[in-house]
DNA sequence: TTGTACGCGTTATCAT
DNA sequence: ATGATAACGCGTACAA
């Protein structure tokens, strides 16, 4: 391996003076600059990430955690990939990596441990639940100062930092859209409450439907677990209330795309015998058939966010004041909710 | 920070045997190891992981390179998501953090440089492309006799470590079931040919085709870039030729999908008019209306894979022989492709 | 079974 | 504008 002593003695300067070329600096002579580099060059000489870091007592690192779970291939879902990929994208920005750690939600949650062997600099923590001490490590990592952020999750009194979603809004205006299409039966099938988001979007449907004057039966109150078998298997409910059933609202696209494909097999399309609106709008609202009414929201741009304003805080050091961001979600209205009868 | 150094002088012992007990190495009575771990917890004490990689001279990265585009939120691709979850599982089987590197593939490849700074010990490249001096870049890793490997790509004549599909054999047996429903004038929409896997399922296509005694005529070739959009423009070819086309084979499911809503506006059903067959078996043939026949592709286990054997590469350190694991594919046939007319 | 001592390749401080 | 040199926190060879 060659080391910056190498270069220094080819280049005829002093190891510190090499450091300063290659870190841009103080004042130098072009002329040093120059023979420093050739003699780089010259030995294919590059510094020594580690060493860097080490003396840096920086990793460079910026640690995302991700939810592990054996069975389920995690990333496959849209909702964890476009946060990850506005994540790299901002990372990629800031001259950082990206150390992406896999943690099962069965093992006690850890996350000061990163920081404590100096492993990131700063951390991102998707798919956190109130739950299982998740909440306990998260309190911990906040005592000890560490710039951590969660997504797309919220905990209430707790002033972590946060980048969400508003979820309450999102699905007040799916509610809206669809009364406002003179549906007045409709059914919300929602998510675990252990999440926020799913105690959000009930929120909103409630309170559209409450404007509205209008009940929220508890038999139109569905849940399921964000699958798509959890949508498909909860359409036979709904079909067996179809008297009283004008339109599905789902708290994702696969599920709602799983209730179609189960109307359609008892003889009813989306769209024409009832009105289906899902919430995410992930490529499968645009590959379903037909085209699914979904909620999009902004999770490319929830990761950059996230990611910028967490290493802002590794950078700066400073006991900065908490951030809770909610980014607006937009309705895009395709064919699922249309009436055509 | 707490160091070595504090944890040694509370439990009254050198920093050589603090370091024995948190390795696990060497002989040592209980009672010291006991005495250390308890001063350790006290002064809640943890080493740091950059200062070992500095000392072990090994970064406990497995680096994984993605190419970056922009506007394309790639983790959203199927693909590299199933490649990704493999390749975490193994990663965390093995200890190992797993180091994500997006890389733009208009900047010149330089996957060399991680290693020389030793931001990896391993690394794994997806979506490496014969182009843009990517194969240069991948010669030079080879050349210098890193640990690395290219997964769903093969460099013919090169002897890259590769962990690919079989795609002749998927693609062949895509076509011959076509074959084997009675359909004998297939189009074959395929991707890039800069993909040695869309040159395999062009081979496997061709050869079931030629099998069967059939010509296929440049008419009857299509080529997109595995988006949806690229298949719905194409349909508009295939509605022209209409007279002639009784099933479309397409080269992955978001393609074949785009074909089916187009031609679902001219009126054509898949499963009905024609047939369509797509390529992945990802979630989306399951979503789509009709569901829709596709090839299997073992991603997950790819990565996996390719990440346990490239481990085992930078674990021995040996020059190793190199590898090229092909694994099979698997037709799952679905509505899309059934004949009801 | 344990301690001593050195090396790892930088960064950064203090002189010059 | 540049050189000397002290950290940085750990692993490990060697000695005891």
């Amino acid at each position: 391996m060659v080391t910056r002593k190498e270069v220094a003695e080819l280049a005829g300067v002093s190891e510190a003076t090499v450091s300063r070329v290659f870190n841009g600096v103080g004042p130098m002579k072009a002329e040093t600059k120059r023979k420093v580099l050739e003699a780089a060059q010259r030995l294919n000489y590059h510094p020594n990430a580690i060493a860097q870091s080490f003396a840096r007592r920086r990793s460079g690192h910026l640690g995302v955690v991700l939810p592990y779970l054996p069975k389920v291939h995690l990333f496959s879902a849209y909702y964890f990939s476009e946060i990850l990929s506005g994540i790299g994208e901002k990372v990629r920005e800031r001259g950082y990596d990206l150390l992406v750690l896999l943690r099962s939600p069965e093992e006690p949650a850890d996350y000061v441990q990163l920081f404590r062997t100096r492993k990131v600099d700063a951390c991102i923590i998707l798919g956190a639940r109130d739950h299982s001490g998740q909440k306990e490590a998260l309190r911990k990592l906040k005592e000890e100062g560490h710039p951590f952020c969660v997504v797309n999750q919220h905990f209430a009194g707790e002033g972590f930092n946060e980048v969400d979603a508003d979820h309450v809004q999102g699905s007040y205006e799916a509610a809206k859209y669809l009364l406002s299409k003179g549906y007045r039966r409709i059914a919300f099938m929602n998510g675990s409450p252990e999440y926020s988001n799913s105690r959000d979007r009930l929120l909103g449907f409630r309170r559209a439907m409450e404007e509205a004057g209008l009940e929220v039966p508890d038999r139109m109150l569905l849940e399921g677990n964000y699958s798509r078998k959890s949508g498909y298997e909860a359409a036979e409910r709904i079909w067996q209330q179809r008297d009283e059933v004008e339109a599905v609202f789902a708290a994702n696209d696969r599920m709602a795309i799983g209730i179609m494909q189960r109307l359609r097999e008892y003889g009813w399309t989306a769209g024409k015998e009832i009105a289906v609106a899902g919430y995410d709008d992930s490529d499968a609202a645009k590959l379903s058939d037909p085209p699914l009414t979904s909620v999009y929201v902004p999770f490319y741009e929830m990761g950059r966010l996230a990611a910028e304003r967490v290493l802002d805080q590794a950078i700066s050091g400073a006991e900065a004041e908490p951030f809770r961001e909610k980014l607006p979600t937009r309705l895009v209205i395709r064919k699922s909710s249309e009436r055509t009868f």
